[in-house]
DNA sequence: TGCTTTTCGTTCAAAAACGATCAAATTCTA
DNA sequence: TAGAATTTGATCGTTTTTGAACGAAAAGCA
């Protein structure tokens, strides 16, 4: 636990005062200014630092935090590290991606990390069967392609054989994709046939394909398979992933990074 | 994090203000005002906003959700009238679908009062190019089928070439179309091209076109044309459209309904 | 219709919050 | 330790938000 009274060093303060954000999803500043013990002024200019690093969302009177609820629950723990990790795995994907590029993005948590990481990016062509990721990107940035299809509810995804017809007709030169599970015997998995039927033709078209994918899917195996790691070009993961991946994928072409 | 008794943050008080409309369907002003603890002069500023983006209609005393799934309670109001025509051009539009259907829906704010009503259909089948109706129908009702494409930021649709695919490959029994002008000489016509292009391919192809026009785009004339009346089987409308209209269209084959 | 009551929109002044600036305090570094 | 760089808190003028006041408009009622 942090104490209350003795001002912590910067860095620690801006990382407490995000946490306290995130929970609350809101607060004012004068809040924040009685529980961190510093001058309003302070909380301003990390408030505004904080927004430059799209954590947060000032308004007047306060802020709004930025990391909340879209996809995982904040209260539990586990899922509270794979949101870091998963964090970090997009701002080391982000890091690959060059001017004037195109990319894909599928559907999924991780890629939607990356794809709020892309708002101020207006020299990007951003293709994508997410519409979670559409919406993010609608208002700024880069321009943005929706694959059509049927709309999947679950994964908020465009989906099916209807995808492929406007998937044949551009190509990307980055295909970022998350997964619901890879190993070495199965290749990579999801759920939904229909997934990963679009999954597919974007493995296959795309000019280079970024499997992202914290080490909890490592071992598992879903309904449907969409490709193959021959396929794949780089992995982006964390370093809990096992040795075992560590050593064998790049011996069949396979580059993998940890974060 | 935020204390009960702590004056909230306006956007977060006009949030607050917002989903309790939208539980209710309707509320008084001083109903909010007790609620909120905060002045009647502050709750209609935030109604204002909030009718500004389309999420409250206001009403003599009080303020009706945009985004209820109750029927709308039937009040007078005299500073949205084009939201109210909207409205029930919406609802007039919506008794003519029948089970099973599959429709198309274009982008504008009148097929999306359309799609609200459509929530709870999940007989139906919309095909639309609006991110705004998708986004709408995304958790609950009918199966979604979206248009893919490049997305235009201002309008939130999908338009372009790119659509053709998609919609080469369904078939809608009826298409519900907005669009930005229409008079007798020129036909109906919008602003972009390429949302003229997408407009075009969907009123050649549907079983029955319906537009969906309040009387204000009557005589109004934007760049780019999409189709003829002769390709339109039926206009909703409201009662203010001249009497030129709704003598000459019959004549041309195009049925006229006002509400 | 005419009258009363409620609600509305506008205006204005007070309060709150903001950004910019600068000096003091702290930390870093040589 | 001295000096530079960074961080902090205080101040000031400006902008935004708020609540109250008042005439106009709408609704209720006889």
């Amino acid at each position: 636990m942090i104490q209350e009274n003795s001002p912590a060093l910067a860095p620690q303060r801006r990382e407490h005062l995000r946490q306290m954000l995130r929970e609350g999803g809101v607060a004012r500043v004068e809040d924040l200014r009685r529980k961190l013990d510093v001058s309003v002024a302070t909380i301003r200019r990390d408030l505004e630092i904080l927004e430059e690093d799209g954590k947060v969302r000032r308004v007047h009177g306060g802020a709004v935090s930025m990391e909340s609820r879209l996809e995982e629950p904040v209260f539990e723990n586990k899922t509270n590290l794979a949101a870091k990790e998963k964090q970090r795995i997009a701002e080391e994907a982000y890091s690959l991606i060059e001017s004037d590029e195109a990319i894909y993005l599928n559907g999924g948590s991780t890629t939607l990390f990356l794809a709020r990481l892309l708002r101020e990016r207006s020299d990007l062509t951003v293709v994508t069967n997410s519409l979670q990721a559409a919406i993010e990107l609608a208002d700024s940035g880069p321009r943005v392609i929706l694959i059509g299809g049927e709309l999947r509810r679950i994964s908020q995804t465009m989906v099916g054989p209807l995808t492929s017809a406007v998937l044949a007709q551009v190509h990307v030169d980055k295909a970022f994709m998350g997964t619901m599970g890879f190993c070495l015997k199965n290749g990579l998995t999801t759920t939904d046939p229909n997934e990963a039927y679009s999954n597919e033709i974007v493995a296959e078209q795309a000019g280079q394909v970024i499997l992202l994918a914290d080490s909890n899917k490592a071992e598992k195996v879903c309904f449907a398979r969409f490709s193959d790691f021959d396929k794949i070009d780089l992995l982006i993961t964390d370093r809990n992933l096992s040795a075992e991946y560590t050593k064998s994928l790049p011996k069949i072409g396979v580059k993998v990074r940890t974060v």
